[in-house]
DNA sequence: ACCTGAACACCGTTCAAGT
DNA sequence: ACCTGAACACCGTTCAAGT
């Protein structure tokens, strides 16, 4: 064929195809040869519009992080409102590509969206009266625990097959055989309840409840 | 040379290995054929102690999981004292070789230590009161956090450049690239001050604070 | 500028052949 | 039982050649 008169790809029908096998297939079954292959060109033709495959899976972990909603932060509420909406948005949108969360949890590198992110939330939680040095390790303790939930099903870890439990081996662990099949509501039950207990636990931090030394912020 | 009168390989020699590779190189650095170089055999010689290098990848998991210590539940201590010492210690472990935290995080599955893990923390909370469902919540939101905060520093997503955060786009990130010098202090306190909020707000979630209701446990 | 096929150094795994 | 080399169908990436 060589070159045509219109181009066959762009960056960002090459980003959406790959999202999509990543979906389908996991994170192993993105090769540059299949993703070509799904988009009905040759392998080497990626090249033309991305010098690597890192740098594909950098612009897919960008569109991900995009869906990121940190607009309770910008409008000004409670920190603890901004906090739980941030949470949950980033958990949905991780959640919704789990096999791409190992890559994502790398950190924002130069990823604007990722940047952005982490930009408005930091923000929010200054601006809410936290000292940024606090308000840095909340976004990292936010970051693992969505992070850590998006990754993998809680429930779905567990086997199927009572015969997996000995109860010789393994006393209560009597019910485990039946986790899979509550799987939403075990992980969504465990992400809200930690969340809540996060956000009541940081409460307790917040420096306007303790007595007040003058400036030992750090960063 | 063919068959050695003393085997060259053992399952024991082939993990530990496979491990020390992981962990100098990554997760994509193991490879059947690298790791059979690594330990002076050809590549399919594994094949005749595993039968696959996903068993290899699951022994190795294993392996690390044996080091989480649980004891502090099985002492019969307070749930708060329990919790905070496994939590420490399953995040020491994972930390200390973040590649395989992705493979880990797919759950016990099948591997002995992690289910001696899982057993140990549940039964240990149910003990202290918690109804199941609760518990099992709760080990999956300790796993999400744990997993979350081994699976990549925090501090070092961030590059340390600070041509890399325009204080156009990212107002509040100008003070981001000295994140990565600080990883340890950033990432250990986040931990910290996440792990203490966590128990500090599943106090309050704690049935013993709550008005009780006559039996609407479930799991 | 943007596609192609050929080529290079890699993969995981199977299998027949050796002792 | 436990190792080997050869073989198969894959990888990511480079490059000269086409339009």
């Amino acid at each position: 064929m060589a070159r045509p008169r219109k181009p066959l790809l762009s960056r960002e029908r090459i980003v959406t195809t790959a999202l999509a096998l990543i979906d389908a297939e996991g994170l192993p079954a993105l090769s540059t040869r299949r993703l070509a292959a799904e988009l009905g060109v040759s392998g080497p033709s990626l090249y033309n519009h991305f010098t690597t495959k890192d740098e594909i899976l950098d612009a897919v972990a960008d569109t991900v992080m995009a869906k990121v909603d940190v607009s309770t932060f910008q409008a000004g509420g409670s920190w603890r409102a901004g906090l739980l909406d941030w949470a949950r948005s980033y958990r949905a949108a991780l959640a919704a590509h789990p096999h791409i969360v190992p890559f994502l949890a790398q950190g924002p590198g130069r990823r604007p969206a990722a940047l952005k992110m982490a930009d408005a939330a930091f923000g929010g939680m200054v601006e809410a009266g936290w000292p940024p040095a606090q308000a840095t390790r909340i976004c990292a303790m936010v970051r693992y625990f969505v992070a850590g939930s998006a990754l993998g099903s809680f429930a779905r870890g567990f086997v199927d097959d009572p015969g997996a439990y000995d109860p010789a081996d393994y006393p209560h662990l009597g019910q485990a055989h039946l986790l899979p099949e509550h799987q939403r509501q075990v992980d969504e039950g465990a992400f809200e309840d930690g969340l809540r207990a996060l956000v009541d636990g940081l409460a307790l931090q917040h420096p306007a409840r303790l007595p007040q030394p003058d400036r030992i912020q750090q960063r």
